[in-house]
DNA sequence: CATCTATATCGTAATATTGCAATATACAAA
DNA sequence: TTTGTATATTGCAATATTACGATATAGATG
């Protein structure tokens, strides 16, 4: 039905696979991926590093934006985005906790 | 258009992005808890774990075979699922570094 | 062989995502 | 105030995802 059915599951794993599903998209990548390259604020600049129209772009923040993978601040009439080091580090752990369990792991 | 132009973006972007919606919906998250805490292969038993029908579990198992992140040996008439640590490998170095990168950023 | 068990596939309905043109909003600057 | 620049919203078409009943497949077991 196209709807999930996130009741049924924890908190950390709606939270989990809320972040994943926004990274799941190479726009969405490539615009973490830039915001880390420039090592600071930018704001329409990502409109020509991105081969995608405005609006779609805008879009696509603000997927990020909803997931908390960026911040972005109002700097005059435009907006300075930037990686929110909170959910990464999250996400840092999330995954560093299951390599670490999955040496430990006797698989078929 | 609910297409995205993967061919607009480099190869660790559309792999990351592959990856990450994989693990972009609860149930597969929760299969990935399960698989780490049993600690070893199961097949049929994720059924009993996961309040969904039969063929959309199967369908999950399939995502996330496809994307790597879990391999599956038949056992008998039954499959043995275990976590493919090579991608999650990839996902924590991945994650590692843009958390280390993060940290000398100067946002706004 | 018949039957059970485990898993996959098909078909389909409901819903979500992606992308963009057109348009709106909001601040800045002339 | 008019104009330009930056970003958001709306509306819509194309496509993808999610979920499940029904059914198929394949190995195990009686």
């Amino acid at each position: 039905m196209g709807r999930s059915k996130t009741d049924h599951f924890t908190e950390q794993q709606n939270q989990i696979a809320l972040i994943a599903k926004a990274l799941g998209h190479p726009a969405r990548v490539a615009i973490i991926d830039h915001l880390l390259k420039v090592n600071a604020c930018i704001g329409n600049a990502i409109l020509e590093e991105i081969p995608l129209a405005q609006p779609t772009i805008s879009q696509h923040l603000k997927v990020l934006r909803d997931a908390n993978l960026i911040k972005g601040t109002i700097d005059g009439n435009a907006i300075c985005y930037c990686i929110n080091e909170t959910t990464f580090e999250l996400l840092n752990s999330y995954f560093q906790n299951i390599t670490t369990h999955v040496i430990h792991q006797n698989c078929c």
